[in-house]
DNA sequence: GACATTATTTACTGGTAGAGAATGGTGCGA
DNA sequence: TCGCACCATTCTCTACCAGTAAATAATGTC
């Protein structure tokens, strides 16, 4: 037996004191709501309706129960509405993971307009770059780089591509010379970005060949905004994503090398839990991930040239 | 889908932190579980819960959810529960209703015991000769004479059977002459008790004859106790259940008469809307009907001799 | 007194809820 | 590090049940 629907049975021959005539109403037949009022008598025991083919009246026992099942029953129809505002407008707190870096270099400037666009949405974002458990810490959405991305249940969209640069401050290279192939870094002082997929071995390609080097250094950190401010110190080379580094390079306060090779790539991804019933809050930041890093898209690949 | 079961896999899988565990809870395979949960989803269009396979949180939509819906939960399973005793002690108000006359002679002596034996109970008691409609007027339960009994879907139950005695005041006889056959009945003023089925026409048997006389008379009244003080008054003779008259015929201040005649009897029934979840009040109403009618039978039986 | 309406019963059918097996994925412990 | 155990999901299949239609019984109305 379905009990929801007996309830609800119940209820309009309860209100309406007539079994046809609720019939009627909930588009069933009359065997129907004979059929579920018997069964939730027979299901409780208890005589609810008192009934001759011709009238019927609910029993001290049906007024108490009706009087209930109407709470019951209204406070599970609130459940269900209060849902459908949410999941038209975007509203409630969206909680997202991005790497500290790509967010202060690319991101946060934007983000005012964006919940300005948005007045019911809050904001909840944690500057984070270890690999975090989306589901595990609650999270709405984390943005990524393809170093960490787990293949695992979860929807990744591809937002950008973030080429990087071997280089390093002009008075390093001054001092040490200037690398002229991948394999000149083995004797060189490389700065690693310690949470990179590919922080021990750098990987270069060049009309199709490919050299990956395992590279050695004396200074392992956990930020690209550490390393950025080791190379402006002069302290050694390191391979960076080129927009951390773009002004330094226009500036002249940092050199590259090794331009002729194609080096690593990390892509960034938004990477989120499920794709069916994405809540409204989720689908807009997304494609406002989306339309920001598309919008920076040509400044960023301008930059290495 | 049966919204309220899966209304409760949900439940119980927020409050588990666990699809399995909850299987195992429901007694439900895990399959069903993940269907009920992606059913629930899709029929709300929301998503409630984050899950990879080894992990699983509510989103803030789920949040939400499970609160409203818990209470609207434990609202239904209130109302379940606030039957329980009803149904199985005796509880709540009795609407009975009862012919004046039967009530007055017979049972309200012994209504405050019954009402002493059940502390929970209460007793609305209607006194009324119509034949009143037990489902529109609310009743529990009536007592009726076989004269008012409709063959409808109520259930009567045998009660008691109560024999009829043709008599008159010993002043009447006097001035009027003792009618020797039912057909001197024809001659004679009698009182009609009206509500009787059998008001215009009394029927009498002797040796498997039957005699049916269309008596006349100036006084036609709706209570039997009238016809009783009319009766003691000399004003004629009546038809009416020897238990009315018992102690006037043992006085002597009334007499029988065609005592070799046998006449009607009006069997009095209990009726009742339906045997089917018989309430517990109405169940412990009716034994003590059926208890104090057979205790009272042997002297109603006797009193015509 | 014929008709219309009502609740119920019976027999039947289509949809579906749940189990079982298999898959892909993940954490824990040896 | 590998393997084991567990978990959520998908697919397929079956059994059951909810609802309909037609027929019945009862009752109020014109």
């Amino acid at each position: 037996m379905d009990r929801l629907t007996a309830l609800q049975v119940f209820r309009h021959v309860a209100e309406l004191n007539s079994f046809a005539e609720a019939g009627r109403r909930l588009g069933l037949s009359p065997p129907a709501i004979s059929k579920n009022i018997a069964e939730l008598e027979a299901h409780l025991g208890v005589r609810l309706i008192n009934r001759t083919t011709r009238r019927m009246a609910l029993t001290e026992e049906g007024r108490i129960y009706l009087e209930h099942v109407t709470h019951g029953l209204d406070a599970l129809a609130r459940a269900d509405q209060i849902l459908c505002p949410i999941k038209t407008a975007p509203s409630g707190t969206l909680r997202v993971s991005a790497p500290m870096t790509v967010t202060l270099t690319w991101l946060s400037a934007a983000i005012p307009e964006f919940l300005s666009r948005y007045p019911d949405l809050k904001l909840d974002l944690h500057l984070d770059d270890r690999r975090v458990d989306i589901v595990r810490e609650g999270f709405d959405l984390a943005i990524r780089g393809s170093d960490n991305l787990e293949d695992s249940s979860l929807v990744a969209r591809k937002l950008a591509v973030m080429p990087h640069v071997l280089c390093a401050a002009p008075s390093y290279f001054e001092k040490h010379g200037r690398p002229k192939t991948p394999s000149d870094l083995k004797a060189v002082n490389c700065i690693r970005f310690s949470l990179s997929g590919h922080a021990d071995i750098w990987e270069f390609r060049k009309d199709g060949r490919t050299e990956r080097i395992a590279i050695d250094g004396r200074y392992s950190v956990s930020s690209s905004l550490a390393v950025r401010d080791a190379l402006r110190a002069g302290f050694g080379v390191s391979l960076i994503p080129c927009l951390y580094v773009e002004s330094d390079l226009n500036a002249g306060r940092l050199q590259s090398a090794l331009d002729d090779w194609n080096t690593v790539e990390t892509t960034l991804y938004a990477v989120y839990p499920a794709r069916q019933h994405l809540a409204p809050k989720i689908r807009v930041f997304l494609d406002f991930l989306i339309e920001e890093f598309s919008r920076n898209k040509e400044s960023v690949h301008a930059s290495p040239a």
